[in-house]
RNA sequence: GCCUCGGUGGUGUAGCCCGGUCUAGCAUAGGACGCUGUCACCGUUCUGACCCGGGUUCAAAUCCCGGCCGAGGCGCCA
């Protein structure tokens, strides 16, 4: 048989009329004797003697079904010959309560059918073993997306995102959507990747920043969950050139109220990570410290006085190195902000502080050695914005649909921009962006 | 973008420094057979690999050059 493809040609069934009356964590000695239908993967085929065990996994878990060769019907017997690992299949059959297999229950199948069957040698199995290095793993990442670990970060993914709706909901914010397809307007700093929009050069956005300030006029309380794209050729664990970005914003406030919602919500966060996916953190051997608010607040002069100390110098002024970053992560292993930063190295819109324009109103909002969100008070004063516009070397002119707003009273106004991907890694302890992303977009990455 | 390291069966690796017993080892996966309660079953057995191209040499998985692909560090950035 050719290694590379196992080109025997596998009998398919039809679905037909088959439903699926149970998933496989519902199969438990109360169902005894009742009649069954299941779908899903096959996951392994265990023989022993005169005895089968095929484990079937599905979406939310495994059961086992088991097949006597003296008892079962010949049709079975025949399809067990077709059957390999991660096969598609259907299993009708009667539930047995029996305290050998796992969960005390198994499912002794009337009929089976193989709904496709695989080509490949599967690179990996769902039962352990060597994982292959990530890169394969992304080549097939639905596949790999079934292995147990992939399957809890996923899970609480999306509990964290549901997690952060509700908590931002309740607290009266409203969902907006912003543009992911903008004209000019770089804000500095990240890079963009440019694209044909009909017949003009247009962008992909790096951030919803201006547009989310813009809704505080209207709503005062907004926040979006959406993409954001960054060109830089950051060649990382922790940079993806597409993540998912949450954002909020807020009128008549400034960044000391952002820091403390930010609190709150990471608050509302691990504690609902630790209710509801207990099971899923057992699963990846992480521990996850619901933390006590207040949260440090360092300024920035305090952090490089503190790097100073362990003999790291960061001159004023600049930001913090990578070998900065992992120090401050072996001294703060926690969450904690860093305030007051020096207005050159953040951006235009950010407030300098009243009495010293050298700093600004800005916070970073880290865990360990990690950056999870920047937020700040924001410039409400159109001549302030055009003069730290200009400050930053960006042309006012290429932000005159922004600009403009400011002349019809824009409040004061402050918020923050929050990387899930990040935030996942410090929930799920991942150290590799990419395994906390189902499709990760990197600078050599595009596919799948 | 810069630097470093790597590419050996389906998968994970050993071998590479110091070229020749490498007919390329091990584990796992896959095929066949045996086994009636397994649960990463077990036992026997078989199958299957040196990224591509060029060079050096009597001889290249091993040394050199180019290409392609990948991983990590730094920078940029969030």
């Amino acid at each position: 048989m050719s290694s590379k493809t196992l080109m025997v040609m596998k009998k398919i069934d039809e679905l037909g009329d088959w439903r699926r009356t149970h998933y496989s964590v519902e199969i438990t000695p109360r169902l005894e004797n009742k009649r069954v239908t299941v779908f899903g993967w096959l996951a392994s085929m265990r023989e022993q003697g005169g005895i089968v065990f095929l484990i079937l996994n599905d979406k939310d878990g495994m059961v086992q079904v088991t097949i006597h060769k003296d008892r079962a019907p010949n049709s079975i017997l025949e399809k067990l010959k077709n059957l390999n690992e991660h096969s598609s299949i259907g299993v009708r059959g009667i539930v047995k309560s029996i305290k050998k297999a796992p969960r005390g229950a198994e499912i002794i199948p009337e009929e089976i059918r193989i709904l496709s069957t695989t080509q490949r040698q599967p690179p990996f199995s769902l039962f352990g073993g060597k994982m292959p290095s990530i890169d394969k793993r992304l080549d097939i990442r639905v596949i790999d997306l079934r292995r147990p670990k992939a399957q809890s970060i996923f899970k609480i993914r999306h509990t964290v995102l549901k997690a952060i709706r509700d908590f931002l909901i309740s607290k009266g914010y409203v969902e907006v959507s912003t543009p992911k397809i903008i004209a000019t307007a770089t804000e500095g700093g990240a890079a963009l990747f440019p694209l044909l929009y009909y017949d003009k050069e247009a962008f992909l956005a790096q951030s919803p920043q201006l547009y989310k300030e813009q809704l505080v006029i209207p709503f005062e309380k907004v926040f979006e969950i959406g993409p954001i794209f960054r060109a830089e050729e950051s060649r990382t664990l922790r940079h993806l050139s597409e993540v998912i970005s949450i954002d909020v914003e807020e009128a008549f406030v400034s960044y000391e109220d952002t820091m403390k919602l930010i609190e709150q919500m990471i608050h509302h966060v691990t504690k609902t990570i630790n209710d509801k996916c207990s099971e899923e953190m057992e699963l990846l051997k992480h521990k996850l410290i619901i933390p006590k608010a207040p949260f440090k607040r360092l300024t920035y002069d305090y952090i490089i006085k503190m790097l100073e100390k362990e003999d790291v110098i960061v001159n004023w002024g600049e930001d913090l190195s990578t070998q900065a970053l992992k120090i401050l992560g072996e001294m703060l292993p926690e969450f904690y902000f860093i305030t007051d930063w020096p207005t050159a190295i953040k951006p235009f819109y950010i407030k300098p502080k009243d009495g010293n324009q050298d700093i600004c109103e800005s916070f970073d909002f880290m865990h360990g050695s990690i950056e999870l969100a920047s937020g700040g008070s924001r410039v409400s004063s159109k001549r302030l914005l055009m003069k730290r516009l200009k400050e930053q070397g960006l042309k006012p002119k290429l932000f005159e649909y922004h600009l403009r707003i400011f002349d019809y009273g824009m409040p004061p106004h402050a918020g923050f921009g929050l990387g899930l991907e990040r935030l996942m890694m410090v929930l799920t302890g991942q150290e590799n962006i990419r395994e906390v992303t189902m499709f990760p977009r990197d600078q050599f990455r595009l596919a799948p």
